[in-house]
RNA sequence: GUGGUUGUAGUUCAAUGGCAGAGCACCGGAUUGUGGUUCCGGGUGUUGUGGGUUCGAAUCCCAUCAGCCACCCCA
């Protein structure tokens, strides 16, 4: 008896009609990266539970709803990562990476692990990329997080985005403004929705964020955080600003950006493209000043972003940037009968072993199924050798755009495709 | 976690409770050794899964799984 497995809910395969596009965008990421001096650092899929926990927040929805997380023979709870930015933190705290003065510039691509209910752009394993820059508190690097991400999405050829900023302030403009708020809202607190009541005193700035219409209107005239930012941090986002026009970066200050993850301050952004559907966030990031602190280690503070590699798909899909674009093999093999097979295996392991895309089917069938299958794999020549070319010591080669025939001596067979 | 919606061939989709079909794709032939165009032939299926109602279920009912949409959350 056989049993039919499925994938688990809210993961899928990438397939190979797919798979060169993941290679080809991580591939231009990495030099993007790289062009900027981050370098790259590959953490573990797992963690202990408490580096997510205390990071991210025991209260947000990530650390309390959707975390995969196990217990291990020995009793230690772990956490399938839900985001990049924990381990990395903790890694560069482990390992010492603060060293040299400048900054320490890191980059990933991974699987992320989120339990959630699956929704278009959303799934239980998705992949991001992202970027940290710890070290600098100087707005020139928030800026030139920001740049990256956006030199990375233009060089794959995306039109259709915004960058969104804002500034959350540091740990006391933000008391005085959560402050603020809850003055504000609490006069109105019979018309607002239930989710919004529970909310006011935990974190009062997602009564920002609420779609509920009531809400949304009340939250319309809300005191704005950019009011509340003191001298310094008034001063860092204004900085932040003009490093960004002079990088010709265009965006928008949207004041209601709030960040998902406690660890933010200061600088916050997103990048929005509103062809995605309600999952609109190609991705985001801020400044997170007291994280490094908060593992352990001295006083460091740090910028960075993550973006989902498959929401970065869905666009391109949306912009027709992805079609035609799959490797086509330069050679397609024909041998008809045994003797020349023999040969042919002989021939195609010199080619390949020269960096000639060779594509071989021995079992395939008739000289015309083969021939057809040249044309549909796209291949540029077809190489044919069968009894009577064996005979006379040569081999037929077919380019398959022009029709065009050329009989080859078998002798010159390797000077002809060195170059 | 909540609400809505969909599930039929590889794929896109048809089928009043009454023989499960079409386009594309695929395979074979016309041409026994020459592709892309053309012509001819071939349906490749556990109707998501499991129950129930019925003489009879793709169709009605229940459950379940999965996708999608929105809430929520965020990448």
């Amino acid at each position: 008896m056989s049993i039919k497995y499925t994938i688990p809910r809210g993961t899928f395969d990438v397939l190979p009609k797919d798979s060169y596009k993941w290679e080809m965008i991580e591939t231009k990421f990495r030099h993007v990266a790289n062009r900027f001096g981050y370098k790259e650092i590959i953490t573990p899929i797992f963690e202990h539970a408490e580096v997510f926990e205390r990071s991210v927040g025991d209260t947000s929805d990530i650390v309390q709803k959707e975390m995969y997380r196990f217990t291990d023979r020995k009793g230690r709870v772990f956490a399938l990562r839900p985001e990049g930015t924990a381990p990395v933190i903790r890694s560069y705290v482990e390992n010492n990476l603060g060293q040299d003065n400048s900054p320490t510039k890191l980059f990933y691509i991974g699987p992320m692990f989120r339990y959630d209910r699956p929704q278009a752009g959303r799934s239980r394993q998705f992949s991001q990329y992202g970027i940290e820059c710890i070290g600098s508190n100087n707005p020139y690097y928030d800026a030139e997080v920001i740049q990256l991400f956006y030199i990375f999405l233009k060089d794959i050829g995306l039109q259709n985005f915004s960058v969104e900023v804002n500034s959350v302030g540091c740990a006391t403009c933000s008391e005085s403004y959560n402050q603020a708020l809850t003055e504000y809202f609490t006069p109105h607190l019979e018309e607002l929705c239930g989710d919004c009541k529970n909310r006011i005193n935990k974190n009062p700035r997602r009564l920002l964020d609420c779609k509920v219409h009531s809400c949304k209107a009340i939250a319309e005239h809300a005191p704005l955080m950019l009011d509340y930012l003191d001298e310094e941090c008034q001063n860092h986002f204004a900085q932040v600003q003009y490093y960004l026009k002079l990088m010709k970066v265009p965006f928008v200050v949207n004041s209601r950006i709030v960040r998902g993850l406690d660890y933010y301050t200061n600088t916050a952004f997103e990048f929005i493209n509103n062809n995605l559907g309600a999952q609109n966030a190609l991705g985001g990031g801020g400044r997170y000043n007291k994280l490094v602190e908060q593992f352990g280690g001295k006083p460091t503070p740090g910028i960075g972003f993550a973006g989902g590699l498959t929401r970065l798909l869905i666009s391109m899909e949306n912009e027709n940037l992805l079609s035609d674009i799959e490797p086509a093999p330069t050679i397609y093999f024909i041998a008809v009968g045994e003797e020349a097979t023999l040969l042919a295996i002989d021939m195609i392991g010199w080619m390949r072993k020269n960096f000639i895309h060779v594509e071989f089917f021995p079992d395939k069938g008739s000289l015309k199924a083969q021939l057809k299958n040249a044309n549909r794999l796209n291949a540029r020549l077809a190489i044919i050798i069968g009894e009577d070319e064996l005979k006379r010591n040569v081999f037929l080669q077919k380019d398959l755009q022009t029709g065009e025939q050329i009989e080859f001596n078998l002798e010159s067979f390797e000077e002809l495709y060195l170059s």
